[in-house]
DNA sequence: TACAACTTTGTAATGATTACAATAACAATA
DNA sequence: TATTGTTATTGTAATCATTACAAAGTTGTA
């Protein structure tokens, strides 16, 4: 499926930006923020507004084309995969892994009486890259 | 183990003020904001300021004494129980709830080339008295 | 063209958190 | 006790991500 049909498909008119936003997104894939969003495509289109990729992002959040996701105190990351995955941040350069995690919704004691609608699963610490770092760094 | 000893063991010189906080947060329970702490001791503390509560709290994470939980998009709320264990939150109401989540680090493929400090794991949606609510509101 | 609906933009406001410097409280020592 | 250094607390100002809002631009239709 292409990226406008992917739009109409959730009910948002296909504009010129949102396009451009969702086609970042997919090819990216990287959870970026929204700063990353601006920085890259303001290159190709210097008319950009900031306030664009907020309203655009808080848009495909209504209707359920991406999600937010929490695991940085300072900024919000975005994800086009909106399937049941975890994430894994590395506290040294902030880079975001996918993680695969089979968590059964009715299985979790405790969440029977809840209507659930999100799940996020973050883990946090040194990926392979940085932990190499931070021993050299240590000696 | 009393208040000031669970300071010690930290390395937490139990000043009045951290012996407070922390007194709050075992005696709650309930996943405080910073401004949970402020309003509800300033009552008993006029003279306490917003900026120690930031403090303390700082504190106490870096010492491992409480953990941080980034379940809310406004503010941060923090956590006394630092075993590993997840949260709901009701996007009505607000509050907290703890979730016991079996969570096998090792057994989460993926993250075995990572080295993780904190995991957190966050379901939100609406609690079973907001569910009323919220089918009251929509006859 | 004219009009309405929607999109995009720029600026100002909001609000949680941190930075910083001044003051107060505490601890060790002479 | 007086002195001195260290740590804790406070108040204010700065930071910065996000939102509010109103103006300007765009699109589609009659
Ligand atoms: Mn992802
Ligand atoms: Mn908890
Ligand atoms: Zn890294
Ligand atoms: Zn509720």
């Amino acid at each position: 499926m292409n990226i406008i049909e992917t739009l109409q498909q959730r009910d948002i008119k296909p504009s010129y930006l949102r396009l451009k936003i969702l086609e970042y997104m997919l090819a990216r894939k990287n959870h970026p923020t929204v700063d990353m969003v601006y920085e890259e495509l303001s290159k190709e289109i210097p008319t950009l507004s900031r306030t664009t990729v907020y309203n655009t992002f808080n848009l495909f959040l209504q209707k359920g084309l991406v999600q937010k996701l929490g695991i940085d105190d300072v900024e919000a990351h975005y994800d086009a995969d909106i399937s049941l995955h975890g994430h894994f941040r590395c506290d040294h350069c902030g880079k975001i892994w996918d993680l695969p995690v089979k968590t059964d919704v009715s299985q979790i004691e405790g969440l029977k009486k809840f209507e659930v609608r999100t799940i996020e699963y973050y883990a946090k610490g040194l990926c392979d890259q940085c932990q190499k770092c931070q021993r050299h760094s240590n000696k």
